[in-house]
DNA sequence: GCAAAAGTGTTTGCGGTACACCCATGT
DNA sequence: ACATGGGTGTACCGCAAACACTTTTGC
């Protein structure tokens, strides 16, 4: 049992891949990294992610992934499943790319997905930190992924909305301090549909899942100032293990 | 392009296991593989599953498990998601077994976790194939899995119960004709907890998921006969792929 | 006739939904 | 004064929950 081991080593058979999600205050964003292929002018459109190191945990891998883009540590996670078709690198120009990086770029990969929570104030993109370049993406728009990349965001997207009607987890989008109509905002953007102001609220409070600051106040709007509200943190680890049966959006 | 391939050759970080759960008409059952480790009198009670082969897609591979198990194709199947911590086959007894039948016993291997629900009619253990023998146990009894078997199967349990509320998927685990009460203890056993009789009976007739039989009868029995249903196709794959919101159980 | 499960309606309460007006603020 | 979003209360409806008695059959 010494202590000394073998080098990590990239298991080329498994990596991770994180949907990062992030809330600008009207649109939901997607965090996809633009890497170049050399030998190409086409520029493929990814999710963050990586091969995963032997005896690596996989959400472990997942936090390495979006820790080593973001600088972000301790971000709301899930797992959202493994994807493992055998084809799933197999398009021409996503091969291409991987011919330039990988020892084996014919392997079959499987993947771990993830979906991740972000407050966007917390990380800004910077412009192109070498080879690649990360930037926040419309969800909708975000057509031309490569890979299966595709159909890993929207399965995660779905996850992230079935989530969020049982599960208090929209918070970890949002700024500490927020007000109602943020909030608001963003669960219709994720749930797709519009709400109704006085049901919204009522819901909320009842769940004692936000609580009133007594800093009630916005700044310099042209309209009535605002209560800001923070979330309930007890309630809130609670709420997630066990959420709640009957959210009822 | 030739369609000479490379003999196919087992991953060996990666495996899949299934948690195949029946029902005997009053308690859910879990199938579940005795194997016998040499050199030791225990034996190991693990989930069906085997590595994966290059190449070979995770949902084809799950089926396959099942396939030669227990023979049947075609039964419905639902990924959970991938376990790989990195400690969980190192337990003393386990890696005791993994020597005796993997190259490498001491590999991290990742493993994507699968439900399914088979009608246990279909299937009856065998005495013992050979070395390793199968039989249904009740699954509150199941405690003592190898491995992470335990945490694999109370999360395959968890996503039925949590599936069970929003899709019609019950069925699968009934003979094709089955009588309300039948249908009614499934529930209650997967949900733990009784139901009204009156009230779970309209649900189900709402949702339109069962048709009445006009062979109505059983026979024998020392009680009123009761009417036989079954469920209803064109239903079923709708709701299948959909769901129902408010199942409200 | 007795035990055992089948089958059937009604009432109550809660929660979801729909809906309209006044308030504070900046320009 | 006007435009902008903030904030509030009520009425209705549908669904879930609770609840008890009669029926058929085998023994």
């Amino acid at each position: 049992m010494s202590k000394q081991k073998k080098v990590k080593q990239l298991n080329p058979s498994l990596s991770v891949d994180c949907a990062i999600f992030g809330f600008d205050g009207s649109e939901l964003k997607l965090l996809l990294i633009e890497r170049s292929v050399e030998s190409c002018t086409k520029k493929l459109l990814t999710l963050p992610g990586d091969l995963i190191f032997d005896g690596e945990d996989l959400d472990t891998a997942a936090s390495r992934v979006l820790k080593e883009l973001t600088g972000l540590k301790n971000i709301f996670m899930k797992q959202v499943r493994a994807f493992g078709d055998p084809k799933r690198l197999k398009k021409r120009e996503d091969q291409a790319w991987l011919r330039s990086i990988r020892a084996k770029p014919e392997e079959r990969v499987v993947t771990i997905a993830y979906y991740s929570l972000v407050n966007m104030n917390d990380y800004t993109p910077k412009p192109s930190s070498f080879a690649q370049s990360a930037r926040w993406v419309n969800l909708d728009k975000s057509t031309d992924l490569a890979f299966d990349h595709q159909e890993i965001a929207f399965a995660a997207f779905d996850q992230l909305k079935i989530n969020l009607k049982n599960h208090p987890i929209g918070f970890n989008l949002l700024p500490v301090k927020f007000t109602f109509s943020d909030l608001q905002k963003l669960y219709e953007v994720i749930l797709g549909r519009t709400l109704d102001k006085r049901n919204f609220r009522r819901k909320m409070l009842k769940l004692k899942l936000v609580e009133p600051l007594n800093e009630k106040e916005e700044e310099g709007v042209p309209h009535k100032r605002s209560q800001l509200f923070q979330f309930n943190t007890s309630n809130y680890v609670l709420l997630l293990e066990n959420g709640f049966d009957n959210f009822g959006f």
